[in-house]
DNA sequence: TGCGCATCGATTGTCGACTGTATACAAGCA
DNA sequence: TGCTTGTATACAGTCGACAATCGATGCGCA
């Protein structure tokens, strides 16, 4: 159940449930909503003080993003994350990665705009800013698959990305070494721009098996 | 805009939404609603006797599926293709595929489940059935996907796949050269048999470029 | 003539009420 | 006792009506 909440801000008047769609979302992937949660239309509803209609739309946005279950007659729920969905998303997400750098290595892009994000993600390392900290490195692996100017990839990616933030913000973040996860960046940029692909390469999936290590460790003691 | 139909059979009790979707699905994808048909909520929930409701949902359902394109209080329509989008869906393809060949030669599973599928190809194109190749066809690769035992990496693939069969009725039928279309198949079983990772992976990335420059060139005279 | 502006039609967006389905639990029966 | 059968409840599913939005049309006016 979603915390109490007041009316909704219909801001700059988007449809209602893409406003829901994105409350749901942002709860989902911020660990408010746990895996397992029942998600129940006509609860949400009142709460949100609008009918049943834009929040069943809502759910199944949400559906469709892979982030909510729905079991026919008799309930939707937060998917339940299990250790084998993780080790999937987490090898979807290298050969996501491994694929934009080939085309990026290949057209020759420009990959400046990667760096100032491994700035903020220095920046955020520095005063300790772990929501800071995940944003850049949000921003920076999206930018990457960006570079690669393909827009299939682009749309699967931030369906992948949800998936991926849910996951970090349900893993214990006391015993993250901030420094370390920004200083693992600059290497991909330095062999992006010296156009080495089988170093990027091997840096890509390097990162993507350590952070699915890291997590499947963490889900384990908070399921 | 669909063909006048009776009233809508209620198979197995499926919610209409879902039995809605299934016949707007198949409509697109074997080609009789062409990119950039209008699908408008009213008239199709006439057509069929049912409210709004579930064709609304029905909808959504292949928004997600990135079938149908959403202007918003403009109206949705069959999401045009354009020679990007082809290209892009089959060079994700591509990377599927080579992921889940890796994933099979690795884990040293089973690839018989194929050969049926290569027999029924050649079948199909022995008797001139375009309709059975295609779905031979399709059947072939899912089944590779499939036993790749990666639940999304499948679920991906059913998406893409749809869009895949889309392109393919959409191309003019009458040029394919049908024995050809079985005949790739067969080498790339012998070289999964025979775990020869490198040609595997070569064949099959001919494969789905082979596919795509087809496709790109019937779609220039029928867009 | 040509330009702003009310109006209208088409279409999606939202609502509240009704209906269908599944589960659990209690009551009836062999 | 153990099985079936009813019944209550908690949901999702569907419906018909109404509201909001956008684009086009046509009208008045300089």
């Amino acid at each position: 159940m979603v915390e109490p909440q007041a009316d909704i801000a219909r801001i700059e008047s988007l449809p209602l449930r893409l406003v829901v769609a994105d409350m749901l979302r942002t709860g989902i992937v911020e660990g408010r909503l746990r895996p397992g949660t029942p998600i129940v239309e006509a609860a949400l509803a009142e709460q949100l003080n609008v009918s049943r209609a834009p929040v069943r739309e809502a759910i199944q946005i949400l559906e469709a993003d892979g982030l909510i279950d729905n079991l026919p007659y008799k309930g939707k729920r937060v998917k339940p994350l299990t250790a084998k969905s993780v080790e999937e998303i987490y090898s979807i997400r290298e050969q996501f990665e491994a694929f934009a750098v080939r085309r990026i290595i290949e057209s020759g892009a420009d990959v400046s705009p990667l760096s100032e994000h491994v700035s903020a993600m220095f920046a955020a390392a520095d005063a300790a800013d772990l929501v800071a900290l995940i944003a850049a490195d949000a921003a920076f692996h999206r930018t990457l698959i960006r570079l690669a100017d393909h827009g299939l990839l682009l749309t699967l990616w931030d369906h992948l990305a949800l998936r991926i933030r849910q996951i970090m913000a349900l893993r214990n973040r006391a015993n993250a070494d901030l420094r370390q996860v920004a200083a693992n960046h600059p290497p991909i940029v330095e062999a992006l721009t010296a156009r080495d692909l089988d170093r990027v390469l091997s840096l890509v999936s390097q990162h993507s098996r350590s952070a699915s290590e890291i997590d499947l460790k963490w889900l384990e003691v908070a399921p």
